[in-house]
DNA sequence: GGGCTATATAACCGCAAGGGCATGGAAGCC
DNA sequence: GGCTTCCATGCCCTTGCGGTTATATAGCCC
């Protein structure tokens, strides 16, 4: 599955996670948030959806969309080794603060900011 | 300033980081890596360069490339919140089956989405 | 200086994506 | 049944972006 880099790039499309990150939305609602018309939010919702980043459940004629976050593991997995440029930094930055009497010589895991265990 | 997802979101500029990530390098050295020609690799750099994410270090004729992930926090910042969703979420998930004796496979759908292929 | 290398910029093109309008289609309500 | 609500889809149109070719600029080497 590609990264769905391509599918964040739209500031409308994050603004609709962002507004589904805190509870599960009509299109209504979002298009009244988005300042958009129903159709443009339908559209983005769409590809929300061919992403597999949204999901919809239907109740009557309303359409209860939510989030799906899975593949944002992917955006957090491209990430992660550019995280370590600056954790590396802040790591060396507590050492130095703590003066640490005996540095870790052993060669265990250096660090794991999250989650990244499949 | 504004998340660089629209710069992310091109694959060759991806591509680009990832190999800055490993050490500096010439344009020529990228562009024959992208397979591109090498005007589109220094507009892509132009972006990355304007975005903060790439700085150049002059050598005669010769420009070195080296990353600078700083702008990338912003990305991590933005992914925070949806990372702590899905650890739940697979926590939930373990907990669901653990318990769970079976799923209810009812006969057909009764909330099938819209038809999706036309 | 002349020529070569390495990179940036300009001008141009093709295409796809975002946005709006109008319409279609399902499901409540009277 | 007819009207309304709520949403998806189908056409436009326009803009912007990625890509290429041609050209400009800077610095080395002979």
């Amino acid at each position: 599955m590609a990264i769905p880099f391509d599918v964040l790039a739209e500031p409308s499309r994050r603004q609709i996670l962002d507004l589904l990150l805190e509870r599960p939305r009509l299109v209504g609602e979002l298009t009244e948030h988005l300042g958009l018309t129903q159709p443009g939010t339908s559209k983005h919702l769409r590809v929300l959806r061919e992403a597999g980043l949204v999901r919809v459940r239907r109740d009557a004629q309303r359409r209860w969309y939510e989030l799906c976050p899975e593949p944002l593991r992917e955006v957090d997995a491209w990430l992660a080794p550019y995280r370590r440029l600056w954790t590396d930094r802040l790591d060396a930055l507590e050492r130095h603060l703590d003066t640490m009497p005996e540095p870790p010589a052993a060669t265990g895991e250096p660090d794991a900011p999250d989650g990244e265990a499949p």
